[in-house]
Order: structure tokens, then sequence, then C-alpha cells
DNA sequence: CCTTGACCCTGTAGTTGCTACAGGGTGCAT
DNA sequence: ATGCACCCTGTAGCAACTACAGGGTCAAGG
């Protein structure tokens, strides 16, 4: 029932220095030691962390995590907050699905209009160079 | 016909900061210093600067660009290298979106299972916890 | 008993692409 | 001559890790 850093993180999917570098954050508690000054791990930390995880793999940057954490904490609480944070990452996701949508078609239509030859005829090189006007009004 | 650093900046829409910046890295020649030990710039800087700020708008980082930019040097060069570091970013981007695309729905699933009510019962928190392995509280 | 190897420890520096000072100098107008 | 906007260098900070360097610990095998 007592894990090392290395055990939790293999149950947990995450690097020892990414466990490390959690708690040097505060975002884990600084856990028991062994005699060895080995840290030792029970399962409220694999819970924790497991939790973390998820959240991370859900994208949620490390700040909001800290939140949902301390809002996971006090289970009596409205659940509005929380509904409120994933809502809000939630818009944050779907704003760059929209970037990265426009800027697929970008790249799309730049290589489609490549057809070969030499840079120097390359639509692409063309795309990014500077609109060619050499009067430049600055 | 020449530039300050932040004239060249605002026809750039980039940051002072970040020219230097860019400078400093390398992808930007050290410029001319005028008598008092500005940065002096002329037309073929701004080209420069425009042709690497179209290219990170369009998401390609930096050693891309360092690589188009070369690539854009030898104008009789095959422009198969240009079409292939599109492509590969072209492929980034999807993949990208694939993985916010998925990651919407987790979220919005989560957000549709809410009911509101306290944190205790949020289907949001339960669904970031641990699977309840054992006779757990978290 | 001793060594080997896998693991652990701390602390620091690197990654990407900027951004933000601090503490000073320059250039132009008033 | 004084104010103000701009410029200079150099360094440190952001997210969220990752990667060492230079050591300690522990169980197993010879």
């Amino acid at each position: 029932m007592a894990f090392t850093i290395g055990e939790l993180g293999k149950a947990t999917g995450t690097k020892v220095e990414t466990i490390r570098y959690y708690e040097r954050i505060g975002l884990l508690a600084k856990p028991e030691r062994t005699s060895g000054n080995y840290r030792s791990y029970g399962e409220a930390e694999l819970g924790r962390l497991s939790f973390i995880r998820r959240a991370r793999d859900l994208g949620f940057p490390l700040d909001r995590v800290r939140a949902l954490l301390s809002l996971s904490d006090d289970r009596t609480r409205d659940c509005a907050m929380v509904d409120a944070l994933a809502r809000d990452h939630l818009a944050e996701v779907e704003r760059k699905i929209a970037d990265l949508t426009a800027l697929r078609s970008e790249l799309s239509a730049l290589l489609d209009s490549c057809e070969g030859g030499t840079v120097g005829d390359c639509r692409i090189i063309e795309a990014l160079a500077p609109p060619a006007t050499s009067g430049e009004t600055l």
C-alpha cells in the first residue's frame, strides 16, 4: 500500500520528474519519506495524481487543475464553479479548433498552389514573401 | 528608407523585443547601427521580417521558419523541400485539430452530465476522480 | 562481503517563443 | 535645459515540463 515515486509514476502514466515537479509547485503535498529518504506514497496521493493527470489530459492548464482540486475538496459547495471552469475551458478549446481550422485551409490552399519547379517559382515561398511593393510607405 | 526598430515593428506587427529576440537567435542578421547606436533597417530586413511573421502566423515553429528562409534564399533549388515542410506542418495542424476535437466531445459530454447540486454529486469531479477501486474517499 | 544495476535524491539548466523589467543613453521639441 | 518618447543591454519570467550532473540506497548474485 506504499508506493515509491517510480511506482506512482507507472500507475498514473507520469514521469518521475513530473511528480517531483508537481510537488515543487505545491500541486502535490510533500509525501512521507522512508528511512532512506525515498518518497513514500499511499492511495490518497495516487488518487490525487490520477485526478491531476485526467484533468491535464483534458487540456486543463495547471492553475485550473489547482482550482478543480480545491473545489473537489469541499464536497458541499455548489458545483456551479466547477461547471464554469469546464465551460470556460471548452470555449477555449473551441476557439483553438477554429483557429487551427482556418490555418489548415490556408495551408492546404498554399500546398495546392505548389506545382513543383524551383524555389524561385514556388507559390508557397511567394505567399510568404512580402507584397512586392518596392516604394513602400511606412 | 531606413527604419528604426520601432518603425520596423509597427510595419510588421512585431514587438520591438521580439525583433531583438529574433536577432539574438540569429533569425535576423545584426543590422547596421546609427551613430547613436540605434539599429537601422532597410527594405531587405522589412521583407525578411514580414516573411517570418507570415510563416509564424501560419503556425510554423521558428526552426521551420529558419528552414523556409534558407530554402527561399536559393531560388534555383527544387521546391520539393518547401513543399515537404509545409506538408509536415499541415499534418501536424491536422493532428492537433483531431486531438482538440476529441477533447471537445469529452468536455461537452462532461458538461452535459452536470445537473447542478453540490460538488459531492458533480459528475465532472466524479469523472476526473480515479476509478473507485476500494472504499475510497476523495 | 562485495559489487552491480536499478532505482532514488537534490539542484540546476534547458526547451519554445516570446515578454517584461531595470537601469541607463539618444534625439527632438519646447 | 528639460521633458518625453524612443532606443540600448542584460537578465529574469511565463507554461509545463524534461534532462542532466553528481551523488545515495537497496535487493540480488557471485
